[in-house]
DNA sequence: TTGATATATCGAGAACTCTCGATATATTGA
DNA sequence: TCAATATATCGAGAGTTCTCGATATATCAA
């Protein structure tokens, strides 16, 4: 019981932060999106068929985590794949979160 | 916009679901355990500083979700993961979480 | 400047999760 | 059987997250 090899608390939380972030069905399907491109907001909000205040929010939160990045180009705001790691582990998840 | 490949819906629910089990610091920290060998509740209990009826739920919940096992030997009951997957990918997500 | 379109923010209520103390059950040994 | 140890469950209160309608801001074109 002593020789656990573990990695120090601040770990564990950071990684439960992110975790938490895309722990649900339309923010992973948003990044899912946004993973074959960048898209406008009422794209996403369409393709999710949630409606353009939640998917704002969504988007919101997630590029506040650092993992989507946005640009405005005219009326429209694009957003993008901000985290390099983010397609290897959304791809991780679909393999592994069918358990 | 057509063109988009995307997964069932079900599949981000159950991906979000199974995200959600696994987005808390301790379950984290106790998965974590559990892959360096089979532990009692007590034990776990300990190495995460946490009372045991938060670590009984905590395993609880990783059990009813698939990720652990439990066998009672004795008076003790030993965790043990039962998701062959999930190492791979708590291992992933210790190197994607850090975003 | 006005109206239309595209995004973003706010605030409230519902729903869910966390945490903790109290209590229940299971097993063993005296 | 009784006490001790090990787990498990329950229930309440605090705290979070979700969802939605209402409203605000930004940009463009007429």
């Amino acid at each position: 019981m002593e020789k656990l090899d573990l990695l120090p608390d601040e770990a564990f939380e950071n990684a439960a932060e992110c975790l938490k972030v895309m722990a649900h069905p339309v923010r992973l399907k948003m990044v899912n999106i946004l993973m074959q491109g960048e898209f406008a907001v009422h794209e996403i909000a369409e393709a999710c068929s949630a409606n353009p205040n939640q998917t704002c929010e969504h988007l919101r939160l997630l590029k506040g985590h650092g993992l989507l990045n946005s640009e405005r180009r005219g009326r429209t705001v694009y957003y993008q794949i901000a985290s390099p790691q983010l397609p290897g582990l959304i791809t991780c998840i679909q393999k592994n979160c069918g358990i």
